[in-house]
DNA sequence: AATAAAACTAAAACGTGTTTTAGTTAGCTA
DNA sequence: TAGCTAACTAAAACACGTTTTAGTTTTATT
């Protein structure tokens, strides 16, 4: 590797450092590719030089960190359906740790249109929830008729989606926790074999008690910026 | 109701048709304020005292549809678990003749950050959901343990989330009715009684064939839109 | 009829993401 | 060392959503 493309990642370094520090302020919009450049000492025309957008910079970002979210997935023991719910664990505690970081790039992700982007996310999770329901069908918990492929990606698919509604800011992030273990639950219970779905529907049920009605979503009035004239 | 509102009233109209017109020419981006403002003959700062964004007006737009979309779910009879699944078909059949306007709608409602416009979406959705739900605990086929309201919100999280992915254009239209029914159909097996139980778990390992494999997700190369010098 | 209030307009402006242009720097190669 | 080329820069530009300003019409009230 010559100099020449020695000196390009460090720039791409600078600029996803720089990008990364700016995601955790919190507000999501406190990050401009313009306030970006300036503060990664660059030209606005470099980001997207070396990125191409806003939305695939955002992406290498949090590619820098994937490694680590995987591991904290997969750190755990792997064994029954609790490994599932520990999942749904571990992401909160992330997210809780640094939740203007993640809430902004996962709004950043769902945004894009680039296949690319999304794919280069849910297939790495999805590949995890496949290997956890084919260990599932292999020690015998899941019955054998489920194609892993199609389940777990019903089960990612909840997943994101509730991790979407809290990026949002539509649910809090207990709430994203339970209503992601119902419906991964659900979606468990209806395919385990006789012995393990009992005990499933019971921590189903457990969890449903901890869930608040959904009438009670927060509700701001339309946001009606007109000042009234100072007389 | 004054004349004044009566012209108010008549300007919306005009505005929210004119809207309609552009998005349904297929090409989501091909809808920017101005050129609304200049179809419909009036100045672009109207729409926004009239409906206060480009969201709200999007939403207003297909409030008027809604109705139809209300009741064209319900008109269907009322029995067993096939509703469910009928009503994945129905909205189907009504994205299809309308493709351009569904999914830019759908995009706009998702990318809003008002929650009264989310809401005021997916709360008569989810109060469809729990009445079917309530009706099948009443007769016997889901067991009675189920809060209606977490079901019905898993059900309806699931659907609304495969609904983005078409129109994000992630999944063909005959792909996310597979898709919702198979997680409809898990959802609703994890809670049927016995003798449904079934049944329902046969259906969904039928659908479960026709589905695609997750890894054969639509990939576009990045895009790279730089061209080369004309020498 | 006179006046106040509201609705609407045209036009400019702001801050975005993104692209383009033209010029400069820095590494590579002959 | 000389020259080529890729990488970078600064600055302007574009289209967009949105807001503001200031002026004009329309309606309701007295």
């Amino acid at each position: 590797m010559g100099k020449r493309d020695t000196n390009r990642d460090e720039k791409r370094q600078l600029i996803v450092t720089t990008a990364r520090k700016l995601m955790q302020v919190r507000e999501v919009s406190d990050f401009s590719m313009r306030t970006l450049a300036e503060v990664a000492g660059v030209s606005s025309a470099t980001p997207y030089a070396l990125f191409g957008s806003k939305q695939a910079l955002i992406a290498a970002v949090m590619d820098t960190d994937f490694a680590d979210f995987m591991t904290a997935l997969t750190a755990e023991p792997n064994q029954g359906f609790d490994v599932f719910f520990r999942l749904v664990d571990v992401t909160a505690e992330l997210f809780e740790k640094n939740p203007g970081y993640y809430s902004t790039g996962a709004q950043a992700i769902q945004a894009t249109t680039d296949q690319t982007l999304t794919s280069h996310f849910s297939l790495p999770r999805h590949g995890l929830f496949k290997d956890l329901v084919s260990d599932a069908i292999q020690r015998g918990e899941i019955c054998h008729q489920i194609n892993p492929d199609s389940l777990a990606l019903n089960l990612g698919h909840q997943f994101y989606g509730w991790i979407q509604a809290w990026a949002k800011g539509n649910i809090t992030l207990p709430d994203m926790v339970a209503r992601t273990k119902y419906g991964l639950g659900l979606g468990l219970a209806a395919v385990a074999t006789e012995a393990s779905r009992a005990q499933l529907l019971e921590q189903v049920v457990a969890i449903q008690a901890t869930l608040p009605e959904a009438g009670v979503l927060k509700t701001k009035p339309t946001p009606n910026k007109k000042q009234e004239a100072v007389s």
